[in-house]
DNA sequence: CACTATCATGTAATCGATTACAAGAGGGCA
DNA sequence: TGCCCTCTTGTAATCGATTACATGATAGTG
C-alpha cells in the first residue's frame, strides 16, 4: 500500500537527463536548455515529484523555517498579527513554526532551542520578556539567527523592532479624557515588568501632569492585559470613595473585563465611568458600548516585520549591523472615537 | 564571525567514541554503557552541540512536523484550538506548521503541496470545505499522510474527526427559546456550503418543528459566522413587518454583530430581543449583555485531535484503518444561560 | 583554420545523522 | 577448554537534493 514517493532520481530517468540537470531546471531554470527544461518539467508532471525539503535544507544549510514566538496564542491581538506574518512569510518559502511561549511545556530549554541556529532560519519574537533566555542563547551559541521583535522588545538590547509609540498612545488617550473635562482620571496597567506597561503608564502619567491634573496612585490599577484583571479593576474602582471618572485601560481586553464588571454591579460605561482601551482589536468596533481606543495597525506590523526578517536573512552581517543601527521601526497609531467615552458631567 | 555549528562527529571527537556511539547515546540512551554515555552527555555539553533536524529527518525520511489547516488564523475561535493543539504537540516532539487556507498565497496547489507526504508527518484540518482538494490529493499522491478533521469535517468520506453535536447544539439553544415562552424564533445562519451550517441549521429547524411553531423562510437569514454579517441580519431584522422575538445565531460572532447593530439603533438585548449564539469564546460572558450560548470545549477538541493524530502517525495502516471505522469522537456540550435571553412578554 | 569563450550537461562529492552489519570483549555453561 | 550468547562499539552505507568541477559541443574572433 505504501508506494515509496518519487525522487529527483525518477524524475532524471523518466527526462532521460542526470539528477543535477533536474535540479537545476527545478531550482535555476534559465540555466538549462529550454528543451530539457520542458521534458523535466513534463516527467515531474508525469512521475507527481514533489521535493524532499529535509535533503534540500540539508544540503542548502538552512532549515526552511521561521519561528514565531508568541506570548499567548489563544488571545486575538496575537493572533492577528500572526496571521499577517503567516501571509508574508509563506509565498517567501518558508514555513511558519509557531511557539507559544506561556504554555506549560515551554520551558526556558525549549525556547532556548529555537534560538539556536539549526531549528529556524529566523525568528519573530512577540514577546519582550525573553531577556535572559536571548542573553542565555548569545553564550550558548556562537550567533544567534536574524531576529526581529514585534510589539514588545527588549529595552536595553538594540535588536531591530517593529512597533507604536506607546506612551503616544497614552497621552492620546489621556489628552482626548481631558479634553472631555474630565480631571479625575485613572489607568488600568498591564504586568508589571512588560516594556509596553511602562511606556503606556509613562505616557498616561505624563499627559496627567501635562493637563496640571493629581497622579493618584490609587488611581492605578494593578492588571495584566486580561479581562479578568480588568474586571477586578472594576471591583477595585468601585470601592474606593473617590472615584476617577474616566479610565484608561492599557489593552481592550482590560477595558471590556471593567465595563462589563461594571454592567453586572448595574453601572453602564459610559454613564458611569468614560473608558478607553488600547489596541483596537476586532470587536472593539462592536461591543456595548463601541470601545474608544488606541488602534493599532496590527497587520501593518506583522507584514513589516516578516518582511524585514526576510531582508535580514537575505543579507550579510553587514545588513544585519545596519538594520540594528537603524533604531525600531515605527508605525503610526490613532486614536478612534467610539461611544465608551463621554463628556464629564458639569 | 560566523563559526560553523558543532557537528555529531565533533562531539564524537571530543568524548573518543564513533559518530554512531553519539547518536545511540541520544536516541536510544539504554544501548550505550552507562560510562560512555556520560562521556557522550559531557561532550554535548562542552560542544554546544545541538542536532541538525534536517539531517535527521532525511536519514529517518520523516519531516518533524505536522501542518495544521485553519481557515482563518485571526478568528478567535480557531485560535484557542491551535493553542491546545500546539499544546499537546510540541512535546511530542513535533513542529506545529500553520497554514491559513484563506489567505490569499494558498492556493489550492500551495494546499495540495501540505498534503503530499514530504511536508508533513500529519495534519489536522479546521476547515471542511476542503473537500476537492484532499479528493485530488489522493489521484495525485499515493498516499495521503494521516490526518484528523476537527470541528468541521467532510460529510461523506469517513476521515477521523473530533467534533460536536452541532444539530444538537442547535436544539439545545431553541428549546431554550421556547421553554421562555418565544414562539416566534429566527435564526443567523452561517455560509451555506459549510457543514457546520447544515448541521445547526437542521437542528433549529427540528426544534422549532417539534415545539409546534413556524418555520418562517424570511427569518433564517444569511451570513458566514463573521460580526458584520451578524450585523447586516440584524439590518434584515429591523427591515421586517413582523419580527421573531429571539433569534438563535450560528456564531457568538454574528450575535455580537446583531446585538451591537441593534445597539446603534436604540435597541436593546435582550429586550427588544433575545439572542443566543454558539460556541462560547472567550469574550461571550464578559459582552454586555452576557452572551447565552452553546458552549464547545474548544481546548479539549484541539488536544483531542492532537492525540489522536499522533496515535495515527505512531501505528500502522491497520490503527488507521479501525480510526476511520470508529467514527467520529464527539465531545460533550452544554448550553450556558446568560443575559442576553429573556421570557417573552405575555 | 586554430583558439578561446560560452553554454549545456554529466559525474561525483557533499550536507549531517542514523542504522544495518560486523567484530571484539566478556560471561555462562557443559 | 571450547562454544555460544549478550553487550558494546565501530565501519560504512544510506537518506535525497545540490553544486563544484569536468567535459564536450557550439559559436565567435583574428
Amino acid at each position: 500500500m505504501i508506494k515509496p514517493l518519487p525522487r529527483i532520481r525518477d524524475v532524471a530517468t523518466a527526462a532521460g537527463v542526470s539528477t543535477a540537470t533536474v535540479s537545476r531546471a527545478l531550482s535555476h531554470p534559465e540555466r538549462v536548455s529550454k528543451e530539457t527544461r520542458e521534458r523535466v518539467l513534463a516527467a515531474v508532471e508525469k512521475t507527481g515529484y514533489t521535493i524532499n525539503y529535509a535533503a534540500r535544507n540539508l544540503r542548502r544549510r538552512r532549515t526552511g523555517s521561521i519561528v514565531v514566538l508568541v506570548p499567548n496564542l489563544a488571545n486575538p491581538f496575537f493572533s492577528a498579527i500572526l496571521s499577517a506574518i503567516a501571509s508574508e512569510i509563506a509565498p517567501a518559502g518558508y514555513n511558519v513554526l509557531i511557539a507559544d511561549t506561556a504554555q506549560p511545556p515551554h520551558s526556558e530549554q525549549r525556547i532556548l532551542e529555537y534560538l539556536n541556529n539549526n531549528r529556524a532560519d529566523g525568528l519573530i519574537l512577540l514577546d519582550g520578556t525573553l531577556k535572559g533566555v536571548i542573553a542565555r542563547g548569545q553564550e550558548t551559541s556562537s550567533s544567534l539567527p536574524p531576529l526581529i521583535f514585534a510589539c514588545e522588545w527588549l529595552s536595553e538590547d538594540g535588536y531591530p523592532s517593529v512597533r507604536i509609540d506607546n506612551s503616544q498612545g497614552a497621552r492620546l488617550a489621556i489628552r482626548h479624557l481631558v479634553e472631555l473635562g474630565h480631571t479625575k482620571i485613572g489607568h488600568v496597567m498591564g504586568p508589571p515588568e512588560n516594556v509596553l506597561t511602562v511606556e503606556r503608564r509613562r505616557g498616561a502619567r505624563d499627559a496627567i501632569l501635562e493637563a496640571d491634573l493629581e497622579i493618584r496612585e490609587d488611581w492605578f490599577f494593578p492588571g495584566d492585559f486580561t479581562m479578568a484583571s480588568g474586571a477586578g479593576a472594576a471591583r477595585a474602582w468601585l470601592s474606593l470613595k473617590e472615584r476617577p471618572t474616566a479610565v484608561f485601560c492599557s489593552s481592550d481586553e482590560m477595558a471590556f473585563g471593567f465595563i462589563s464588571e461594571l454592567h453586572r454591579n448595574g453601572l453602564e460605561v459610559p454613564d458611569a465611568v468614560s473608558v478607553v482601551g488600547f489596541d483596537d482589536i476586532e470587536i472593539s468596533k462592536r461591543f456595548v458600548p463601541a470601545l474608544t481606543t488606541v488602534h493599532q495597525p496590527r497587520a501593518r506590523i506583522g507584514r513589516k516585520a516578516a518582511r524585514l526578517l526576510l531582508d535580514l536573512i537575505d543579507g550579510d552581517d553587514e545588513d544585519r549591523l545596519a538594520a540594528r543601527a537603524a533604531g525600531p521601526e515605527i508605525l503610526p497609531i490613532e486614536l478612534v472615537l467610539r461611544e465608551s467615552t463621554k463628556a464629564v458631567r458639569t
